[in-house]
DNA sequence: GATTGGATCGCCT
DNA sequence: GGCGATCCAATCG
């Protein structure tokens, strides 16, 4: 199991999210590492994509977008719930990958308690949920996705599947762009 | 300074 | 399948 690098982030965006899956997921839980196997990402490109955040420009809370590849971009939705996000792509074209949904490994123990939840299924199979599970936090915005609190590995590079491309879930905007992809059959992605 | 609406979830029917 | 929760950021004036 390698650590993914910069290397592996600064591609196409679509190309690194497409490649995410099947990737291992680790968060550092005070001193107990949380890990997954992601299941589900999103592309969310440069200023091209009026589905991104970065579409209208920088501002506060996007400017993570604007920076080099590689790093935790997370945000706050619907007033009460958070996402994770990972930047991508060179530095001038601000675009990153929403991790959708992950297949829990490490620490699910941890994980059902955060969540309040026993069914394995119930604990990862969305953006907010994954984020409540595995603990991460909005003070997690801005850090390095390689050395930081979360990383990512390489997971079992034998394992086969079919990768299903799709249109993005919960847009107004973009909604009719297929940069949703998911393990075809998983059992732990957000929706079909 | 005010308004608007969102990369969701969980509970209800 | 539908809807309410809940609040911050972005946008407009």
């Amino acid at each position: 199991m390698e650590p993914l690098g910069k290397q592996f982030f600064n591609r196409e965006t679509p190309l690194v999210a497409k490649d995410l899956l099947g990737k291992i997921i680790e968060i550092q839980h005070k001193d107990t590492p949380l890990s997954g196997i992601v299941v589900e990402t999103e592309a969310y490109l440069g200023l091209n994509d009026p589905g991104s955040h970065s579409f209208r420009g920088k501002t506060k809370r996007n400017a993570v977008m604007f920076g080099p590849a590689g790093v935790s971009y997370i945000y706050q939705i619907y007033g009460i719930y958070f996402c994770y996000n990972v930047t991508t792509d060179h530095e001038d074209i601000p675009a990153a990958v929403l991790i959708r949904a992950l297949e829990p490994l490490k620490g699910i123990e941890i994980m059902k308690r955060n969540r309040g939840k026993e069914e394995l299924k119930d604990l990862c199979s969305g953006p907010a949920k994954l984020v409540q599970a595995t603990g991460i936090t909005i003070s997690m915005n801005g850090t390095s996705a390689i050395h930081g609190p979360v990383k990512f590995y390489t997971g079992d590079e034998n394992k086969n599947f079919e990768i299903v491309e799709t249109t993005r879930v919960g847009l107004t905007q973009g909604a009719d762009l297929e940069l949703r992809y998911y393990i075809k059959n998983n059992p732990f992605i957000s929706r079909k």
